[in-house]
DNA sequence: CGTCCGTTCATTTTT
DNA sequence: TGAACGGACG
């Protein structure tokens, strides 16, 4: 039976789900029902007979690709289970694993992330002996993800004179070198970053055109959605894979373009038509997300562009009321501010916390308004923060599980191989490293043949280490995920070192791991998973940083805060956006080019474009910047707003003696009905050692024994612990618990 | 081998 | 302002 899809679907976004043959672009304005088009436009074409093995669909994050297959699914059925469904790099991980062979990678490659590759970039440096104050890890890593994300190769950087004169200007002409290195160390440790996924693709594409033509056999249709955010690397993808049946359709807004910082070319869409000449336009212009007001606003906003595509975007929802702009004598005053006017909006308008965002350019801003919400006792929660991913006790089980599959893994090896204490020291590992740089071999092979290189003394160490995880090598090839997790968080003795720390962050990081195993044990547990092996989990979880794994599990109601870089595709009935001033909104290092100040713009569209009913803005005449007050001035945006659509009533200079814009006088009036009871002193029982305090001889310690420390104050030993001819005494102190001391080192008297 | 303290540095970041 | 990192020191 065939879906009436016109009946569901308004004219244009008919026309583009009935286009399904030959190269077709939509462009989406804000809250047009782009993922309905997308979703029916996918379900028509399995419908016709399209086999979903045919069809390629690539999304920029793991959410919108779950959230459209699941809609096809609930249109088509199971069938949906089959599309090529995903994000870039997933999905382009996924070939790079079966076609690795080709391009000499491992099967089971490591995905580095960001972190790993900063701190091997920082290795790097330090090796090459470089100057710090130039050659900042990040700095480096960017320039060369932005080479990578161009398909400029290490040899092609190398020659390039202008690159060279380039990084010759900014006093850095061993960026190349640097590249390069990073390039071998990857290759050689078996491990890609998030960049390679995608210039490994195009390498392997274009050396290997049998492989690409496979390729193209098999995904007869492809779709891109948030096509505006393509870089390079991304755009030639999708081109050779399309170049036979230029089944190509693509769907974006180049008015919500917002990632060229991070190698977004814009001019991907707006020069789309140049390389399919038969190019079959449409346009979703409908907004039903927002008021007229808000859509109109918007509209008034982006047209100070120059660069775009033209569309007009309109809504037949209510006209709704006027966007209101809130003028603060500080940041902290502009939190109270916004969050008495979300207390107040709530109360009134019977709405739920779950209604509100406050969105902000830096995060920085957050902290301003987190106070003022905990101090009206409104729940929030911050989107973006650092994800369950990469906490750091996480990040140390997974190096092992990703040593376990690749020993090569150097990041890995080097976050493990003294975690838990093993007696490795500093020496012994840049021992270990520099034989390997000598020898030619991987770290690895230096650390399973360590006795050849290091005396016994120190080489057992290495070796038991080596032994270990070749232990669980094995262990992973017989077992699923599961039982090879839990018996590596067991045996490695991370479970021990995490259960024995009492503290509150050390029973929180002992239970992150039993998350993770327990997360383990779901992927084993699904039944659609065909692959329920340790490697299949990790290439699962390498790509799934973000904190979107599962969000369903918000008990109380509460405000969410975020980037407006993060609150892109979201949408909230009430939005705040803060932080409305020249330097920080638009962004300092934005306002010196044309180009970057319209992305600002378009920054400000999308933020503008998540509300539905109500939109305010707020700034502050001040604000603490790195530790000292600096006076601000309102953005030259909220003048950029059509001012019929504006009420700036609350924005108006307050009247009366002494009020004006100084940034005292009505603000003082109201903190006193905000202002918290004082925070009770808790008066600690400190302890301070007697001025006569003398050490005691401790060689002849016994546990049990009542001793005295300087700091510490007065404890029992509880463990002695002879090692290497030093002795670890652990005691438990009354005020502070228990610590582990160096008898050697440790000033104790004995009682 | 750890801990403490001083220095440094601060956009945005789907993967 | 504050967090994150590296070097000195017990």
């Amino acid at each position: 039976m065939a879906l009436d899809y016109l009946s569901l679907l308004n004219p244009s976004q008919g026309a583009a789900v009935m286009q399904t043959e030959g190269p077709c672009m939509i462009i989406a304005g804000a809250g047009s029902g782009k993922t309905r088009v997308l979703t029916y436009r996918i379900a028509n074409l399995l419908e016709k007979g399209v086999d979903p093995f045919h069809i390629l669909a690539l999304t920029f994050t793991n959410k919108a690709a779950r959230e459209m297959r699941a809609r096809i699914e609930k249109v088509v059925g199971p069938e949906a289970k089959n599309l090529w469904m995903g994000t870039f790099h997933s999905i382009f991980a996924r070939i790079l694993r079966s076609e690795a062979d080709k391009i000499g990678f491992p099967r089971s490659f490591t995905i580095y992330d960001t972190q790993d590759s900063k701190t091997l970039v920082g290795q790097i440096l330090k090796e090459l002996e470089l100057d710090d104050k130039l050659y900042k890890p990040g700095m480096v890593l960017g320039r060369i993800s932005a080479a990578k994300n161009k398909l400029i190769s290490v040899q092609q950087y190398l020659n390039d004179p202008v690159i060279r004169a380039d990084d010759e200007a900014a006093l850095r002409p061993k960026i190349g070198v640097i590249y390069q290195q990073y390039q071998q160390r990857c290759f050689k440790a078996g491990a890609m970053d998030f960049d390679d996924l995608l210039y490994q693709t195009n390498v392997l594409f274009k050396d290997h055109p049998d492989v690409l033509n496979k390729y193209q056999n098999i995904f007869k249709y492809v779709m891109v959605d948030e096509y505006q955010d393509t870089n390079y690397s991304q755009y030639l993808i999708t081109r050779k894979l399309a170049a036979k049946d230029r089944n190509i359709c693509v769907v974006g807004d180049d008015a919500q373009s917002i990632y060229a910082f991070r190698g977004a070319d814009i001019q991907n869409i707006l020069n789309f038509e140049k390389d399919y000449p038969e190019l079959q336009v449409f346009k979703l212009e409908q907004n039903y997300r927002s008021t007229k007001n808000i859509v109109r606003a918007a509209n008034s906003v982006i047209k100070n562009n120059q660069a775009q595509l033209r569309k007009d975007v309109f809504s037949d929802n209510e006209e709704g009321t006027l966007i209101e702009v809130l003028k603060a004598a500080s940041d902290n005053e502009e939190g109270k501010l916004v969050a008495q006017s979300i207390y107040e909006d709530k109360m009134n308008q019977h709405l739920s916390y779950d209604d509100f965002a406050i969105l902000y350019r830096t995060n920085a801003q957050s902290r301003a308004m987190e106070e003022s919400l905990r101090k009206l006792n409104i729940k929030y929660k911050i989107v973006g923060g650092l994800s369950f991913y990469q906490r750091k006790e996480i990040k140390d089980l997974v190096a092992y599980l990703r040593l376990t599959v690749n020993p090569n893994d150097e990041q890995a090896l080097r976050r493990v191989i003294n975690y838990p204490k093993r007696g490795i020291g500093d020496t012994t590992i840049s021992k270990l490293i520099s034989a390997a740089d000598e020898s030619n071999h991987t770290l690895w092979e230096v650390v399973s043949n360590a006795d050849q290189f290091l005396p016994t003394r120190v080489a057992n160490p290495v070796v038991d280490f080596g032994e270990k995880i070749k232990s669980y090598t094995v262990v992973a090839g017989k077992d699923d995920a599961f039982e090879a997790a839990k018996f590596i968080a067991k045996n490695s003795g991370m479970i021990e070192e995490l259960y024995a720390d009492k503290s509150i962050e050390g029973l929180s990081r002992y239970e992150n791991i039993q998350e993770l195993l327990n997360g383990i044990k779901a992927f084993v547990e699904d039944p659609e998973r065909e692959e329920k092996s340790l490697s299949a989990f990790l290439q699962d979880i390498a790509l799934v940083t973000d904190a979107d794994t599962k969000d369903a599990q918000s008990e109380d109601e509460q405000v969410t805060l975020m980037t407006i870089h993060s609150a892109k595709g979201l949408e909230f009935r009430n939005v705040y956006i803060v932080g409305m001033e020249e330097n920080l909104f638009p962004s300092q290092m934005m306002i010196t080019s044309r180009a970057d100040l319209e992305e600002e713009r378009r920054l400000f569209y999308v933020a503008i474009t998540r509300a539905e009913k109500k939109l305010t803005l707020s700034y502050a005449t001040s604000r603490y910047q790195w530790g000292n007050l600096r006076s601000c001035e309102k953005s030259r945006f909220l003048d950029e707003i059509d001012p019929q659509f504006v009420d700036f009533k609350f924005a108006a200079t307050p009247a009366g003696p002494g009020a004006g814009d100084s940034p005292f006088g009505h603000v003082f009036e109201r903190r006193s009905n905000l202002v918290p009871p004082a925070p009770r002193k808790t008066v600690a029982t400190k302890y301070v050692a007697p001025s006569d305090f003398k050490p005691s001889d401790t060689s002849s310690l016994q546990t049990g024994q009542r001793v005295e420390h300087p700091k510490f104050g007065f404890g029992t030993v509880a463990k002695l612990e002879k090692q290497d001819g030093t002795t670890k005494a652990t005691i438990k102190f009354e005020e502070v618990g228990e610590k582990t001391l160096l008898l050697s080192f440790a000033k104790l008297r004995v009682h």
